[in-house]
RNA sequence: UCCAGAGUAGCUCAAUGGUAGAGCAAUCGGCUGUUAACCGAUCGGUUGUUGGUUCAAGUCCAACCUCUGGAGCCA
């Protein structure tokens, strides 16, 4: 048998070819009197490949019955240009084959679904034009990701799943464990996680910055990129119980430097995509965010904003807008300040820095004023905040301040004080939420749409 | 978790408290190098669940379930 041709290769062919052989799935078929139209797709691209199979084709009447929406067929035939108007090529069957038939009962449709519906059948949506869509971007995003550090000279850290501090400092954790709820070993008439598989409480990582800190701290420039979990109960179109997450950590590198790359790194993204995922993009132009390819131009065409989060509490109080929630210095930054920001007031990604140290985390790196920290987040339109970073804190004698008053122990955290005794050096890096930047660069609005199974609150099938 | 909204045919949606309807899909037939094809016919319902008010409930009330949007937490 010959090779089988991918219908994005068939699409993109140079000149007709006398035999071809395509496998894929019916998206829809018309009859004519004498043949019949069967527009294929495999999922390599958002077109149809058209196929015209003729009456008079051995076992036309019996099997051409059962080439339905959402079957599975092979043909072999001839790639010709075509007489339509809405495609180049198409071919002409020589012969076919239905491989895998689908009843009447197959959900999808010719014609468009809520995204809601889809979302119940997830098992079928990357079927669909929007969904084949977004996850070949996803697919392209991911490697763009590698692309921009493995080209900077970023090394990949697998930073582990499972880890046995909860002091990741990022929220609820999902707890990891072999013990059987239902008769738990006990020791004080307490759980007594001695007894447990890793002997001690053990949990699925909130982040792998931590862990990449101490590679940053040996080999300068790393990356993880990998899946993180939050047993947080966030019912929001932007947070999901497993989401992945891109955490560079830069040696001998500061705030300034780290805010560099973060913009770098999503403009790099972003003009990725568009180069690479053209169809795909206009279709989510099209049918998703009709301003999407104009607004993403604009955020690669000018620098991002930068002020300081002081600067960022002014304009706020100055705005004249009334918002829910207080402004003022030392509160943290609410959706709809962010969204004010972004939206209304720089109409472009802001990136906002210099955050009050009371509302930030134990690691970032205390700045001489007394009151802030060297932390940056970039916040972008429709998303909000999608690179929350900082510099690290690199002197012990502060770090251990920082601990106490954050009331963490010295002893969990003796190998993240270890960094710095020995070799410490200032160093930065940031977390960017992979699905949130897929959002972006589709304009796809619910983090559940981007993520092939979406687990939330209550959900977790498939 | 809090606030708001929505659950009616496989899908998308109608229906003043008074006989549950359309488009699409499916099935059958017709027509046509068609392309979200077109034309005709047929099929399709425990109106999310339970209880209540009423002569009468898809419609009003209560509780629950599910989904959606917003908020908080965050990426």
């Amino acid at each position: 048998m010959i090779r089988r041709t991918l219908v994005k290769k068939a699409l993109n062919a140079k000149e007709p070819e006398d035999e071809i052989r395509i496998e894929g799935w019916v998206r829809t078929r018309r009859d004519a009197k004498a043949f019949s139209f069967v527009e294929i797709n495999d999922g390599t691209s958002l077109a149809n490949l058209q196929i015209i199979i003729d009456a008079t084709l051995s076992d036309y009447e019996t099997e051409i019955v059962k080439v339905t929406t959402g079957a599975a067929i092979r043909v072999h035939g001839k790639l010709t240009l075509s007489q339509g108007k809405n495609q180049g090529w198409e071919v002409i069957a020589t012969a076919f084959e239905v491989i895998g038939q689908a009843d009447a009962s197959y959900p999808l449709q010719k014609k468009g679904h809520s995204l809601e519906f889809l979302r119940e059948i997830a098992h079928l949506r990357p079927r669909s034009n929007l969904f084949g869509c977004v996850f070949r971007v996803r697919s392209r995003l991911a490697h763009a990701v590698h692309q921009f550090f493995q080209g900077r000279d970023f090394i990949y850290i697998h930073t582990p799943i499972i880890t046995a501090s909860d002091c990741e400092g990022a929220g609820e954790m999902f707890k990891v464990t072999t013990i059987d709820p239902a008769k738990p070993p006990l020791k004080d008439g307490q759980v007594d996680y001695g007894k447990d598989f890793f002997e001690k409480p053990s949990y699925l990582t909130v982040s792998g910055q931590l862990a990449a800190e101490v590679f940053a701290c040996s080999m300068s420039n790393v990356y993880t990129f990998g899946p993180t979990f939050r047993a947080e109960n966030s019912n929001t179109t932007r947070h999901a119980s497993e989401f992945w997450m891109i955490e560079p950590e830069m040696a001998f590198c500061d705030l300034q430097e780290d805010m560099d790359v973060a913009e770098t790194f999503v403009k790099y993204l972003i003009d990725d995509i568009l180069k690479h995922c053209a169809a795909d993009m206009t279709f989510f132009s099209k049918f998703v965010d009709k301003g999407l390819k104009d607004r993403l131009q604009w955020v690669l065409d000018r620098p991002f904003e930068r002020v300081s989060y002081a600067e960022a509490i002014d304009i706020l109080l100055q705005s004249g807008q009334t918002f829910e929630y207080p402004v003022d210095y030392g509160l943290n930054l609410q959706s709809e300040h962010e969204r004010y920001l972004t939206e209304k007031h720089f109409k472009c990604p802001v990136t906002v820095y210099n955050y009050p140290k009371t509302i930030k985390p134990f690691y970032m790196r205390a700045n001489d004023d007394g009151k802030t920290v060297a932390a940056m987040d970039v916040l972008v339109p429709g998303i909000g905040e999608i690179v929350g970073g900082s510099q690290r804190e690199e002197r012990l004698e502060v770090l251990e301040k920082h601990l106490e008053h954050h009331e963490l122990s010295k002893e969990d955290y003796g190998w993240y004080l270890d960094l710095r005794r020995f070799g410490s050096v200032p160093h930065s890096g940031f977390g960017m939420g992979f699905e949130r930047m897929l959002m972006f660069v589709t304009g796809v609005s619910n983090i559940r749409d981007v993520i092939p199974f979406a687990r939330t609150p209550g959900n977790a099938e498939f």
